[in-house]
DNA sequence: AGCACGCCGACT
DNA sequence: GTCGGCGTGCTC
């Protein structure tokens, strides 16, 4: 905050306050200001006044224009909080607030209490949460017009009384039985209505109406009203169904639904492996949340978006919004109002569904929870687990947390048997409202198994020449068998493309992206090479750009080669290959995984897209082409996505009678995340990896923060990147006592040196304690002068290091 | 982010 | 003498 507030009356007024004379003062004192921030731009809480005759109509959570700057430009605002002029008076005469925009807050106290934890959270201006907490369509108000309605004046009765004596003639006016039957009407309606309508309801032409109106029984006013439905909502069938709970799922319930009922805060981390029915035990605590009268949010992957899991919503609570990424703005700001008026019980959706709107919020689930989709690339770049954690707090109401994978954070959040009390930097990361409960369901419903997991080492395999292509001989004749069995196959291959990489024999080149620091990929369909983080593409050329040889290589496996060769070793099978590629249009999604639930389709390939959350019975068997592509990536982080990755994966098979197998192909047949991911033992896996974490001061053992410095100009990047990380190595050995547990790493090229144009340098901050390092950098930024063609993001907590 | 102010170079 | 280049600093 730029200016110094006045806590204590006795402190002397500035100049411009004291001159006053005492009753303009003490009028001044009872004057109302209302604290702004603006979405862009300038980043700063300034105080405005409330000029008298918006006194009472500016509430906080509300926007509002005001004057900015020397030229009293009007610019919109966000009204944080509200005041007495008395307590914070400054020696800058204040200006007034212009008008107001919103007849109802956008935000109530709550949700500005998160807005405001947020900004300082992931050090972002606090304009730019609010931009991102409330939609577009609700900013704009998209699909709204504004429209006359009329109303029965309150003193009707009595100017009625008076119309029937007063007219001059001494006959007193009598209203018509149509006038009356239209006064009636318009005043038994629970809203005002248009002309139209009233004419509809009295069954009357306009000319009643106007009268009416004419001897001031009637007043008009302008309101801004959504659009009338378009679409007409089908009153659904509700499954009633009991479900019957297994033991597991019993006990997980009962243990939330004791917070629910107690209307406690807590964190359960509900940990069950694939297929053991947390879906259920969702549904079924929040079917207690709405028997309470709240409601309940409920936030997935963007990609389990699909009718599957929405379907299982929908099915069991009659009102249900559905947050799609690709609903119109008017759709969403429909939605939004009715989660707002409480007309909705449960929001589903992604990310930003967090912020859904809800009078009275019972519950947060947040499914899939290890998923890195949570987290926000751009500004603020927020973890929607996190948030939800905050939201649950302030709420407070209990927050289930559902995988058969959890992160290594929230698992680490969980019992103190996990915490040495010796070890002082784990209390100082484990803080006591981050203490979470742990619910397992070990077991798959209806006692289902697992499926076995096979490991193919590719090393013997190339050693040996025991094939050409993607598909070695386990994994043949487990296809060929499957298929045999009537049983359905998913692959995975997280590679898009063709040719992952195209190089000269000859001169050894490899054809990269000019603007970026990566390979171009070969696209066998256009016949392009393009580049995966642009989108920059050429023709793919035959001979060598470089040397003309005219053998050029074409190199490593995609989706689409993949496809082909599928195509050809099992030509009888029907088989559908699902990347971002072939799943463009809107519904993609959704025709591809219908067409695979009706056997129309025997194998289905692709990418991560069919690694999470498909629940398909006749799936028998599930091959991961190459468990390596994310286990060598310089990020910390590696192994936990390739774990999760494979026990996922593996989880889509062995869901019906049939059973299932998995065949994971791999170079690294003993690395520890694969040998655990092939057990489905998150276990060993996670005491295998924490200490790791430990030792090298990883999150979840430190709080991080990443700064990425970019420009076109490589050196000045550079530099800047230096003269940052200068910064705050020396306000950090100025501002600490002792050396206790900080690091500062690099800058260094980050993994992607250049990225659209824009040489990249990175600088990684590890903290213990979180709160100081974010202190820390922000007072670091705030101090220093960035070069006019260098920009630098702040990404706390970050999760993606490329 | 905008917008005004400010202090040096090429114009009528 | 003035018009205008965009560097610098401020916004209740």
């Amino acid at each position: 905050m730029l200016y110094q507030q006045t806590f204590f009356d006795d402190e002397p007024l500035p100049p411009t306050i004291t001159e006053l004379p005492p009753w303009e003062l003490d009028d001044l004192k009872n004057r109302l200001l209302a604290k702004v921030v603006f979405p862009t731009g300038y980043d700063a809480v300034l105080d405005y006044l409330i000029p008298n005759e918006l006194v009472g109509k500016i509430e906080p959570g509300m926007r509002v224009m005001v004057p900015l700057g020397k030229g009293n430009r009007l610019v919109l605002g966000y009204c944080l909080d509200i005041q007495r002029c008395g307590l914070s008076v400054t020696n800058i005469p204040l200006k007034s607030i212009q008008s107001r925009i919103d007849e109802h807050r956008l935000l109530n106290d709550k949700m500005l209490e998160l807005t405001r934890w947020i900004s300082q959270h992931y050090l972002c201006p606090i304009g730019q949460v609010f931009e991102a907490m409330l939609p577009a369509g609700v900013r704009s108000n998209a699909g709204t017009r504004l429209t006359t309605v009329l109303y029965v004046t309150e003193d009707a009765e009595q100017r009625l009384a008076v119309l029937r004596k007063s007219d001059a003639k001494e006959k007193g006016i009598v209203l018509t039985p149509k006038q009356l039957h239209v006064l009636e009407t318009l005043r038994q309606s629970a809203e005002p209505l248009t002309i139209l309508e009233l004419q509809h309801a009295a069954k009357c032409s306009a000319a009643p109406i106007n009268t009416l109106k004419q001897l001031g029984l009637f007043r008009v006013k302008t309101i801004r009203r959504q659009k009338p439905e378009t679409d007409i909502l089908v009153q659904k069938k509700l499954e009633i169904a009991p479900y019957q709970l297994n033991s597991d799922q019993q006990q997980a319930l009962a243990t939330i639904l004791d917070a629910v009922r107690n209307n406690r805060h807590e964190t359960f981390l509900l940990y069950g492996v694939t297929g053991s029915g947390k879906t259920e035990v969702y549904i079924q605590a929040i079917h207690e949340v709405v028997r309470r009268k709240r409601q309940a949010i409920v936030l997935v992957p963007e990609i389990s978006l699909t009718p599957q899991t929405v379907g299982r919503f929908k099915s069991r609570f009659p009102d249900v919004a559905v947050l799609h990424s690709h609903l119109t703005d008017a759709e969403r700001h429909r939605q939004w109002t009715s989660i707002a008026e409480g007309h909705v019980q449960v929001a589903v959706g992604a990310r930003s569904a967090v912020f859904a709107p809800f009078p009275k919020l019972g519950l947060i689930v947040i499914d899939e929870e290890h998923e890195n989709s949570f987290k926000q690339d751009s500004a603020p770049r927020y973890h929607a687990r996190d948030v939800a954690r905050k939201r649950a707090e302030l709420e407070n109401i209990p927050l289930i947390l559902g995988s058969a994978t959890p992160s290594l954070e929230s698992w680490h959040s969980v019992n103190p048997k996990n915490i040495n009390p010796q070890n002082i930097s784990d209390q100082h990361v484990t803080n006591s409202n981050l203490c979470t409960k742990l619910v397992s369901m070990p077991n798959r419903v209806k006692n289902l198994r697992l499926p076995l997991v096979e490991i193919v080492d590719l090393r013997e395999e190339i050693r040996n020449r025991l094939t050409r292509g993607a598909i070695h001989r386990q994994l043949h004749i487990a296809i060929r068998s499957a298929l045999n069995e009537k049983g359905q196959v998913i692959l995975l291959l997280n590679r898009r493309g063709f040719s992952t990489h195209i190089q000269c024999p000859s001169c050894g080149e490899t054809l990269k992206c000019p603007n970026c620091d990566v390979s171009l990929t070969h696209h066998k369909t256009e016949e392009i090479a393009l580049c995966h983080y642009c989108d920059y593409q050429i023709p793919a050329p035959t001979r060598c750009p470089q040397c003309h040889f005219a053998g050029i290589w074409y190199g490593g496996f995609g989706t689409q080669k993949l496809e082909t060769e599928i195509k050809s070793r099992f030509p009888e099978a029907s088989v559908l290959r699902m990347d971002t590629d072939t799943m463009q249009g809107h519904g993609a999604h959704e025709r591809a995984l219908t067409q695979f639930r009706e056997g129309k389709v025997q194998i289905l390939l692709g990418t991560q897209m069919i690694a999470k959350g498909l629940d398909f019975p006749n799936v028998t068997l599930v091959g991961v082409i190459n468990a390596d592509t994310a286990l060598h990536l310089p990020d910390f982080r590696a192994s936990e996505r390739t774990f999760h990755l494979i026990t996922q994966v593996a989880g889509r098979t062995g869901r019906g009678e049939k059973g299932g197998r998995v065949i994971i192909q791999t170079f690294s047949p003993d690395h520890p995340a694969i040998l655990a991911a092939a057990k489905h033992d998150y276990k060993t896996f996670v005491t295998q990896e924490l200490p790791m974490r430990k030792l090298l001061g990883y999150p979840p053992y430190s709080k991080m923060i990443r700064i990425v410095v970019r420009g076109e100009n490589e050196t000045k990047t550079r530099e800047f990147a230096i003269e940052f990380s200068k910064r705050i190595k020396t306000s950090f050995s100025s501002s600490s006592e002792q050396p206790i547990p900080f690091r500062i790493l690099g800058p260094a090229p980050a993994p992607f040196a250049k990225l659209r144009g824009f040489y990249r340098f990175h600088i990684h901050l590890h903290d213990i304690n979180g709160e100081r390092i974010r202190h820390l950098v922000r007072s670091v930024s705030l101090a220093l002068k960035t070069p006019p063609d260098v920009q630098w993001v702040l990404d706390v907590d970050p999760i993606d290091m490329l």
